[in-house]
DNA sequence: AAGCGTTTCAAACTTACGTTTTAATTTGAT
DNA sequence: ATCAAATTAAAACGTAAGTTTGAAACGCTT
């Protein structure tokens, strides 16, 4: 019960996602993917014509369906609820990452690791072809969290969505900026059923908290 | 009232510090340095001995001073206060981040951000030498939130704790998670200032939330 | 079985990288 | 002023990078 050899192409996406992770994009050789890959080194840019074409393709491959299944959560919320809690609201976005994360066949959580990673580069791979095509899903957002939040203004409400986000990537990347610093032995860091038990109730509390006077 | 020229090796640390941020560390060549630099190539390898060390010493001409602040910070806290509330506790991290951002002659945010960014790929140089060094930090500001939120279990207060540095040092990175998906217009994405406005308040009520029966 | 488009392969190409070398120059103490 | 040490400079070295090439192998229809 041998599973069965995927085509090249495929092969190249699975191994660059992980090599693009562990390594970053510059310090991942093409050399290094095909070896792994068990493929022609001539095979990247024949069937993606460039390195910097690759990583578009690994990272398109998993990205549109993450924001689609957000995007299906938050239809579905906002058809059954009338005034939507941010903690609902949240979970929209945390179940596909979620479910993501625990799916081996969609590479666990790699791609979201790649993604933090890549956000916090700002890379300009992403800069120029992705922007512009996922703006939907932050505008999305924006209008669910202030129907939520209607007493926060604009700026404020934006600034929270902002360090909400980012403390739910990170959690999710298993970025653990104090582990760095120690042997600290949080030995369930990569389990994505604790992050959430934890990263829930941390950023609606966040989210939510009253307005100083 | 032209300032003086400082000397190669600074010349060096300041505009690698720069580069770093933006291309990271594999995408920023030795020529680019040295000729932004408008010093010899051979000169990094002179003052420095290799590319490597040069990331190291950029690394710790700042890491070192803002990890003491933080720490003395903390220690004058310590003395004036018998009970340490959350807030203050998170302002003397906050406090020292915010001073170096703001200070050009240590080159503002930049250091941030080179931080942040290299936490997040999780970076070899890192990982060997400074890990052990500055494992007093991550001790110290344990034993504060265990002593400002007692009634946390250890492996709640390291999540929470876990959370609250990621959005910390993200937020003095600017790296707005969002605005790499619209074209948002947070103008003040980059002021120090406003960043702490909106970032404690979110910081703390994550940290103080009540734990879910 | 022949033919044809697709894919794989080994090899080479060009370029850029980090580093080393050797000599020239500057600096600072005597 | 002199000499030794420290620094700068120009050039080259060896290696590895992304990419291209042209032929061989494969898969499919006829």
């Amino acid at each position: 019960m041998e599973a069965s050899r995927p085509d090249t192409a495929t092969r190249i996406l699975d191994v660059s996602e992980r090599l693009f992770v562990e390594h970053g994009f510059e310090a991942t050789s093409l050399r290094m993917i095909t070896q792994q890959a068990e493929v022609n080194l001539a095979a990247v840019n024949y069937h993606f014509g460039s390195k910097d074409a690759l990583f578009e393709a690994v990272f398109m491959r998993r990205l549109a369906p993450l924001i689609a299944s957000c995007l299906a959560e938050l239809d579905e919320l906002e058809a059954r609820e009338e005034k939507l809690s941010v903690e609902s609201l949240v979970t929209t976005f945390i179940r596909p990452c979620l479910a993501l994360s625990k799916d081996p066949a969609r590479g666990g959580a790699l791609f979201v690791r790649l993604l933090s990673r890549t956000l916090v580069e700002n890379h300009r791979l992403l800069r120029e072809t992705i922007s512009q095509q996922y703006s939907v899903f932050v505008q999305r957002y924006s209008r669910a969290f202030h129907h939520a939040l209607p007493e926060l203004g604009v700026e404020e409400l934006a600034w929270r969505m902002h360090f909400a986000f980012s403390v739910m990537f990170n959690a999710f990347a298993g970025n653990d900026v104090l582990k760095i610093f120690t042997r600290s032995q949080i030995v369930s860091a990569r389990d994505p059923d604790m992050i959430v038990k934890y990263l829930v109730p941390f950023v609606v509390a966040g989210l939510v908290s009253p307005v100083k006077g």
